[in-house]
DNA sequence: CACACCGCATAGCAGATGCTATATTGTCGG
DNA sequence: CCGACAATATAGCATCTGCTATGCGGTGTG
């Protein structure tokens, strides 16, 4: 098993992690080191994030977090 | 202009430093969160790496730099 | 020698990503 | 109302990635 941790709802939880931190898609993606287009799709449901990507968008709200920037 | 730096030769470096941390391809992959077969094709120049991936290995080789593993 | 591993190379396929271009949807000031 | 602008949605295409399977040389170990 072992499974990676996911969300039941992925689009939704990078919407809201987002709109927290007063964010565009554009910026979002930026902070993260993907394009827009990916962020995007990822909120619309389109993708779904890949293994580093996942990681790396975790590891963000984690940092995030710490600040106090994020519930 | 602001390009992603990319050395002449990424294959040879990926392996350089693969070996400075005596890790297995298998290994590295793990380390970076990335799959096996995506090193394997750095290295043999079969692909290269995504905008993430780029991000994601450069700040990996810091790290170990920081912690003397790496000249 | 036969066998089981391990590390590495390679291939195919489905899905994710980057880039670009083109809508669409607000939200302003005029 | 109208134009301008930013943010978002969507699409196409080339490339990258994850997964699985296969092959191949080297290294034990019986």
């Amino acid at each position: 098993m072992a499974m990676i941790r996911q969300p039941e709802n992925f689009p939704e939880t990078v919407k809201a992690v987002r709109r927290q931190l007063a964010l565009s898609q554009e910026e979002l993606a930026h902070a993260l080191g993907v394009s827009f287009a990916t962020v995007n799709r990822w909120e619309n449901g389109k993708t779904v994030p890949s293994k580093l990507a996942q990681r790396q968008f975790w590891q963000f709200c984690a940092q995030m977090k710490e600040q106090g920037k994020l519930i």
